[in-house]
DNA sequence: TATGAATGAGCATTCATTCAT
DNA sequence: AATGAATGAATGCTCATTCAT
């Protein structure tokens, strides 16, 4: 019947979800996620704890959305740089540089602790499938990427694209880059650029190799 | 004068606390920090919780010990291997090797996971003399490394020394390697190979660019 | 708005903490605070272990609002004695009637032996400035009663007020009266009576009273 | 058969057990009861605690051994008063100067928490017959001391024996006299001068000495 | 007889989750 | 829908006591 009223009633709801998205964010960042209390998350959206459990079933599911969120971005991210027609070490590096950028920076620092911290690991996440889903498809789209470069000749062949893959992603990972930043007064520009260099001179084909770097 | 026998009291007492040490491995390994519970460690040793309380003064101490026998057996390889004659980048190769190899992939990624949980890092770490001794013992090693590495030309001068050292960890956190040796079947030699490739064709000066890889 | 409503609420959550407060009393009497398990106290009044700490953030928490209440209620009967016109003397003999009186004189026990426990006393007491106030005050209201018999000329001025004050919170602690009240029938109103002489005039007959000391 | 070498034996087992009991005397005024531990006194006298448990059978054991010598002590000092042909009163006064000074302020004071501390009260003490039996003769000796008091006119008639009593033994609780003592600068001599005219002359000055009462 | 490692019941406290209002 | 009081399972840790050596 009453749509409109409806349709209100539905933003709110998502307005609200958000709210406490982002508070559990800002909570799980500060604390960890044994350390982090859904009281201290309501406290700070200022609703009430049994509002909270009606958007999220339990402190779990908070941390899911969390990571659905963050890897949604994170392939926005990756398939404009895909769709680009950058070369695929530009488009690497594109990526890269937004990771390593300030908001992303935290963000992915966040989910790489939860993802330690949590029961997630193992059992757990195999099950999330939208969770899977999204992380195989993130998985697919750098595989790509990498399988083209090579094809392209841009790639050393001799290397294992799983090798060449999980070599990225932990170059995603921002542990050690966060204090590089902080203590030594890199750039992210910069530190793409070292942290690119290192990467892509190492798997540039022979061919490539005295290339335009 | 009962020196003999005071001998024996103290090997069964390293005995015992060695046997809980590796029931706490194992049962962190499968539970993470905060899930593995004292009950179950002792259990799995077949002592009661007091006796394990005799050998570790809190869980957190049990964790300190891990840290501090694998931080100690990687400084092994790490001093072993610096004190060889081998150029920088095959003292590196030969640390990776060390990590990458079955045992210690285990380990080091149950240490990663230890650090993470806990409140570990901050704080406790920072009082934990010994261990950041260690810690630091093992970074300068690497950053030794490193640098003897540039001052004979092998590696690029350009490149920020912390940031090769930041990337070096980071390759030896067995994070997604674990995969690739379980799943596509590289051999730690294989994978030591490819990786180190990735890494060192990425740092070595451009001198040495074409080099005998 | 909803006053009414939040009204209804405060004051069930009052007679809760009231309820738990007076479990705790009893289970406290009965075994003294180390031997007095919170889950008793729970188990006594009806509810969880949960909403007891809901209500009191600590065992120890629970003593000292224990404390509180019995402190203010003899602050009440010492400040309502020391605002009569009664002679000094007769304002102690009413505040000691009050205490030796039933259900006070239990209370009164059990603040003594919960002192006695704990680490109460030494520091922890200290940190309560609340409590320490209320014990501070009471000190002094029964000193300056004291002070005013001296001024008067009804106490005997070469005795230290601290000497009278100690004996006078020592007459308080109903430790060996209870039992003179129980077991050799007499009654409070006697009792104050003849403690009172006691006190007061000593147990000298009174042909000896001009005596010799 | 080895005589002799049995009373070595006994005697050495006596001594010890005698150092167990000092050791234990200083803990527990150190921590009180519960805060004492098996282990720390048994490092303190440097036995291990197995053998500590081969003089005394537990815990509150050590504590009755406590209570039984400190009890015979005092009733040493009654005895001899009550022996001496000294008045009534002087007998007390002589009792109250004993129990004041230095070393058996301690030990008094420690029996005092001791009691309130353990399930002692109650229950447990009214089995141990030995300490009950000494309770009870060290009552009748002052008992006697007062009843001889009021036969020979000394003290007043119409005060119960009773109510002298458990006054008298309140006097004998150096709770708050330690204070006294420690702060306000009083000898015990003086201390005892204060006291004991309050407990037998009353705090009434002289003018009012034959007052109203 | 002395030792001290082992024991394990006991306890305070936390916190995600539920549900009556 | 929102609330927040109630819940109670879970857990790290202590310490008096025992007993094999």
């Amino acid at each position: 019947m009453e749509t409109p009223h409806q349709l209100l009633k539905e933003r709110q709801r998502r307005e609200r979800a958000e709210l406490i998205l982002e508070a559990a964010e800002a909570v799980f960042t500060e604390k960890g996620y044994h350390e982090a209390s859904i009281d201290e998350i309501a406290l700070r959206v200022g609703v009430a704890k049994g509002t909270l459990y009606q958007h999220f079933a339990s402190k779990e599911e908070l941390v899911f959305a969390l990571f659905e969120s963050q890897i949604e971005t994170i392939q926005q991210v990756v398939e404009r740089a895909a769709a680009s027609d950058l070369s695929a070490r530009a488009k690497l590096e594109a990526i890269l540089l937004h990771i390593y950028q300030g908001f992303m920076r935290k963000r992915t620092q966040l989910m790489l602790t939860l993802y330690e911290s949590m029961e997630l690991r193992r059992e757990v996440l195999k099950q999330r499938v939208r969770i899977r889903e999204h992380m195989d498809m993130l998985k697919e789209s750098i595989r790509t990427i990498l399988e083209e470069g090579k094809a392209a000749g841009e790639f050393e062949m001799s290397i294992a694209t799983g090798v060449m893959l999980t070599m990225f992603f932990s170059l995603l990972s921002p542990r050690g880059y966060e204090w590089l930043v902080e203590h030594e007064g890199l750039t992210p520009q910069e530190l793409v650029a070292q942290v690119g260099h290192t990467y892509f001179q190492g798997i540039l084909s022979r061919d490539n190799e005295k290339g335009k770097f």
